[in-house]
Formats: structure tokens, C-alpha cells, sequence
DNA sequence: CCTATTATTGGCTAACAGCCACTATATAGC
DNA sequence: GCTATATAGTGGCTGTTAGCCAATAATAGG
């Protein structure tokens, strides 16, 4: 048996390349709102492996570029969308023999949320990615096991919705309730009792009063708008609806 | 510019060696309850890096023997603990430049709990493994960023106790009410009230009977026992405690 | 039998979701 | 103006369930 090495010596002879590791990447499911539909960004393969298929943004961790596998996630979400999105949280990490025909391979799965029109003209311009309704996906063979991928952020979307203020991050501000509640349900898949639904927003004093505005579909009564305040992102309900 | 080319082709010649990628390991954070006190389980670490530190169960993927992701932490596992345990479930992954000497460092971490005897004669005999009470574990210095990773794991452990029923994974079957409260309160660290817990875990249907048993500390009412029933795992609650 | 000890239940209050009818305030057409 | 209609927001009741805590049940040890 060889000597005792010291660590130092022991990180200088170590060369990742000496051990099989599997494919890393990042891949994120991007949503917002749109047209009363929940939509998911999805980009159109310009490479081998599943060249044309549509698939979920995102691609491998820029060892020099990237300093957290946050920044990977930001960093892909950036070059397609062109802004940093509101939201951005980690779903979980699928890692199997099968998934990528090119070996094995782990990928770290992102859900993140954005208003729709600040991207829009963005998006609209890039000809390989475009908002998909949700519903739809199901419909179009994604590269690799990406509907999977889909409807695990999807669920999570559900799940954290029903206790959280998730929702504010695919509206513009300032927003009325009825524009709230209204995201709440698409990405809930539910409908909500409209007092019950007021009731608990406003008793959690997770928004801030931020004037007046037009109803939606212009007449009725004008109603009241406003904005999330600091620190609602960490607001959890201890009740859930249904 | 070069030819199209086919995908079978493509994979042919592609070569994961060509690019930089992470190390990729699996890291798993086993509690049990122990003598009044929630425990994790640790591990001397024998090789560099942080040779001689104690660090969480884990490791890196075997390419040939794990199939998928979730393989590699139950083989890590049963490679300390000799058995597979009741519940494991991912947390989350954590990726980085910094955390690992060796270079940039992703890994999936995984939350189990085990019922305490069980394991405990396999354990002792493990020479470089052993549990730690959870309020020790500050003390000890982890390898890498291990501490973060146990406060990673501790709190999924402690906000999903608050809408499931995951402390049955840590009690040997059956269980009186008074022992599964016990539970409820180490993993929440918090104090529960009688009533209403019994209450709920009852009116949840959860559980089913399981015979009478002695009370805790031998004298007094015996109590009745009880095992989780079929897909009590997938029961969520509406409202949380507090 | 009497006491200490643990298990289990009764009964009340408070918070909050579900329900749904009612009020408030605007626009559009005349 | 006046009326119809549309959207926003409220009142008030019921049902469920957590918090509280005192009462009752069933055992062991003397």
C-alpha cells in the first residue's frame, strides 16, 4: 500500500477526467400568462442529439462563467428571454441511464415565472423559441424525457400556488385582486370563491394598496390596485383552498 | 461550415472526455430518533479531501450499477446501513465552484428517515460511522458544505412533517398515538397539542388499529397501536399546525 | 382499596373557508 | 338625465378544525 499524501499533494494529482461522470445540464420551464392560458417557453433543437425537436431552455454548466447552478439557470433564461425573470427556483434533479441518448445523464430543473408582455417582443423575434400553451405539449414529442420535465415544474407550480403568493410574479404591476385571483386559477387548474379568495390575500397583508384602476373590460367599477410588499415571496398560508 | 450529419452518426463520435463538466455526487442525510433526540447519520471520511472529517453518506454515481439517480443513495445507504430504508426522497441539488477542492462540485441531496433499532447493531459495528444528535452536529466542522446540506435536509424534514405524516418512518410498527406524537414534535421541534393532534391524525384515516399495547414507562392505561395504512404516505393536510 | 401514572374523551372558543345575495360605482345607449 | 348592464367589493351565515384544558378511563404498585 503507498504512503500517506498530504491533501495538497493529492488535489494536484487529481484529474476529474480520470473517472466516468455523467452528462450535466440545467433545464428550465419558464411559464407565464397569456391569453387567460398558462404557457410554457419552449425552444426549437438547432443540434444533435433530437435536432427539431422542441425542448425545455437550457444546456450545460459554463464551468469558467457560472459560479452557482442558479447562474447556469439565469444564464440560459437570459440569452432567450433577454431579461432576469422574477422568479426562478429549483423543481428537482432527474439523473437516469436513459434520458439522453448520448449517456448518462443528470439534470438539475428549474421552474421559473415572468409577466408575459415584457418578454413578448423579445421572444416574438427569436425564431427557434415560442410560447406554447400548456395544454398543447402533450401534443408535440419533446426532445428527451422533456414532458416529464414539463409536468413536474407544472405540479410544483400547483402545489406551491395553493399556499403561497407564487402568482404575483406572472402579473404586471400594480394588479387588481380579480387579475390575481384569476392567475391563481390558471395555475391553480381551480376556481376560487371570490370572497374567500379576498378574505385571505388581504388578511395576510401580503400586498400594498397602490391606487386606483380601470376594470377589466373597461366599464364596471373602478377598482383598487396593488403590489406585493417586501418580503411576501416568504409569506406561507397555514390553510390551503378546497 | 461541415456537412449535416446524422444523429447516429453525431453520437458516434461524441465523447463526454471532449468538455468540462462537474464532479456529480449523491449525498444523503439519514435521520432516525434516538433517546429523546433527532439523529443523522455521519461518516468519517477516509480518503482526501476533508480526509479524517465527518461528512454526510454519499458519493458518485456508478455509471454501470445505478440506473437512475435515486439507485446511487439507496446503494450509498445500504452500503452503511445494511438495509433499505422506509423513505427517501430528494431535497434538492446544490452546485457550485467553491464547495468541492476539487473543482466545480453538483450534488443531489436526499432526505431518509429509518426507525432507530434496526440499524443501530449494523451501525456500531461500522467503525468510521455513527449518529450524531442534530444539535451536535455545529460542533463538528462537516467536510465540504455538509453543514448546509443537514440544515438543507432538516428543514424539508421539518415543513413537510407539518402537512404529512412522514414520522411514521421513524417509529417500528406498530405505534401508540403518544409515541407518534413524540415523533411529530422532535421532527417539528415544537410541542404539539394533545387534542388536537390525535384529532387529526384520527379523523385523517391513516392510520389503522393495530392491537393494544403497554403505556410508555410500564404503569398506567394501556394504549392502543396502531400501523400507517395503505397510501398514508400521499396524505396531505389542509391546514398546518401553528 | 388508594394513589400515581399514562391514555383517551368532552366541550367550549376562535379562525377561516364555502356560499351566495346584496351593495357600490362605473360605462353605454337613449 | 335615466336605465340597463357590467365589474368590484361586502355582509352574514354555516361548517370544519385547531387551541385549550378539565374530566374520565384503565392500569401497576403498594
Amino acid at each position: 500500500m503507498s504512503r500517506e499524501i498530504t491533501e495538497a499533494r493529492f488535489l494536484k494529482q487529481y484529474d476529474p477526467k480520470d473517472y466516468d461522470s455523467p452528462l450535466v445540464t440545467v433545464d428550465i420551464a419558464l411559464f407565464t400568462l397569456h391569453e387567460s392560458t398558462l404557457q410554457v417557453l419552449l425552444v426549437e433543437r438547432g443540434e444533435h442529439p433530437h435536432k427539431g425537436r422542441w425542448a425545455l431552455p437550457g444546456g450545460f454548466i459554463d464551468l469558467q462563467a457560472d459560479a452557482e447552478l442558479h447562474d447556469t439557470a439565469q444564464r440560459k433564461l437570459r440569452q432567450k428571454t433577454g431579461v432576469d425573470v422574477p422568479l426562478l427556483e429549483q423543481v428537482g434533479t432527474v439523473g437516469n441511464a436513459q434520458r439522453d441518448p448520448r449517456g448518462w445523464s443528470v439534470t438539475a430543473l428549474y421552474m421559473a415565472l415572468v409577466p408575459h408582455a415584457p418578454t413578448a417582443e423579445f421572444i416574438d423575434s427569436v425564431t427557434d423559441a415560442r410560447w406554447w400553451p400548456i395544454d398543447e405539449v402533450g401534443k408535440l414529442r419533446l426532445a428527451f424525457d422533456h414532458a416529464e420535465l414539463v409536468d413536474l415544474a407544472r405540479e410544483r407550480l400547483k402545489s406551491k400556488t395553493a399556499y403561497t403568493v407564487l402568482p404575483v410574479h406572472v402579473l404586471r404591476q400594480p394588479f387588481s385582486l380579480t387579475q390575481l385571483q384569476r392567475a391563481f386559477e390558471l395555475l391553480m387548474d381551480a376556481t376560487l370563491e371570490k370572497k374567500s379568495f379576498r378574505r385571505r390575500i388581504l388578511n395576510a397583508g401580503v400586498l400594498e394598496e397602490a391606487g386606483e384602476g380601470v376594470p377589466e373590460g373597461g366599464r364596471g367599477r373602478p377598482t383598487v390596485l396593488y403590489r406585493p410588499a417586501k418580503n411576501s415571496g416568504q409569506y406561507l398560508f397555514t390553510r390551503v383552498f378546497g
